[in-house]
DNA sequence: CTACAGTATTTGGTAGGCCATAATACGATT
DNA sequence: AATCGTATTATGGCCTACCAAATACTGTAG
């Protein structure tokens, strides 16, 4: 999103969000990053306080949320941010796993070097943002690897539903990246994905990214079955 | 929708549903079916009318659609029903082979001779469906056929994933199961499906769902682009 | 200490109104 | 007649206020 305004440029301004999109990605992003926990109540009157909106805006927004999947709608009790189970979970992983694994295929069938580049950019981006400890930095580099590899084989829907999918994993994610070792193995892993791409080796490029997922899951799955008993 | 509401005195009427939920399935199959057709102007107001309910219900409606990828919003003008162009269809069916093709392949690895009792029971009635001209009932039961490939394995997640996409391109598969041959065809793919997972052929049934949803995506692709210049 | 009645909270839903913008119709001016 | 404002209308976006029903809470009487 680069704030282009220069010449020749018709569009004279941005698309003026709504109000209720600016509720939306307040709320969402409050849910991801956990200022409201899973399992919290939803109250709209006080979301209406707190956001300085009315209860419209806000019904809304809980609807989208809803089906976005990180609202629990309780029947006469109102929205709570939905709880995240490990099954639930795992399943979120394989689906990426699926789509990522047809994307990395595609790419690699494609064989032009500018998706190599572009994956490469990401990749030591990624690495550079570990090296400064820049959690979030990580989180945007790798999702931007993703979207490079869905967008440049013209995978917009897939991208979306990994996207979609990836909201209600994010406190995961967060979680993942910050592990032992998962500075070098990471990148590792999906270095490999480039490699695999790079020499054109489709099947090679699907399995390595299933195998990039997987262990993702599998950290998850630890990291989760060790916090649920303590909670 | 049966409208069994006879017998059972108890059960007076639990709606359980919320007004929202009704009108919600109501727009959805209005859309799904034809009722409004793509590109339409879909006026809060007038919806308001149609189905006797308030904006503030029609406006969550529209948006849960919205998040469906059933409505589109153009800023400043508001929400019309979602064209669906040959590009975008190409890439859900794309992504419905990697999704069931996945979960065909989990069904012949667990071998359990339920799942293939059910799948067959779907099969038949698929098969009596085109035997009657019931269409409806052929889009039913292979909704059911690939629900049990998705549920038997307990993949919640993927078969939400699955349904969300096919909604979209539902008028494409009414179109689809209509075509020459297609009462033949369809069944022998979805029987190859099975076959395979029946042997416990993991591969097999990956690649027989996938060829399942390849067939269906380039007869929609013929329908699709022999329409277009006509309109 | 329990049971129960009353009270508060909160959702689900309704009604209606205000404002901004886009499109269209309608003039008025040249 | 062609063009250039200017009402009017339609509509979305947003708000306030209200009500009914379900739920949770609380205090009191027995």
């Amino acid at each position: 999103m680069s704030g282009a305004l220069k010449d020749a440029a018709i569009r004279v301004e941005r698309p003026a969000k709504t109000l209720r999109e600016l509720a939306l990605d307040k709320v969402r992003e409050a849910i991801v990053n956990g200022y409201f926990r899973p399992g919290d109540r939803l109250v709209e009157r006080d979301l209406c306080a707190q956001l300085g909106v009315s209860r419209t805006v806000v019904r809304e927004v809980l609807r989208h949320l809803e089906s976005e999947g990180l609202v629990a709608n309780l029947p006469n009790k109102g929205p709570i941010v939905a709880q995240l189970d490990i099954e639930e979970a795992k399943q979120i992983y394989e689906i990426r796993g699926a789509l990522e694994g047809m994307a990395a295929r595609l790419c690699a069938e494609r064989g032009s070097p500018e998706i190599v580049a572009a994956l490469e950019e990401s990749l030591s981006a990624i690495r550079s943002s570990y090296r400064d400890q820049d959690m979030a930095g990580v989180l945007a580099n790798t999702s931007s690897f993703y979207q490079t590899l869905f967008t440049m084989v013209d995978r917009h829907v897939a991208w979306g539903v990994v996207n979609l999918l990836t909201v209600r994993i994010n406190h995961l994610r967060s979680m993942t990246i910050k592990t032992e070792r998962r500075d070098i193995e990471g990148p590792a892993q999906m270095s490999k994905i480039v490699d695999a791409i790079r020499r054109g080796d489709g099947e090679g490029a699907q399995r390595a990214a299933m195998d990039h997922v997987a262990a993702a899951s599998a950290i998850a799955e630890a990291v989760l079955s060790a916090q649920k008993p303590a909670e």
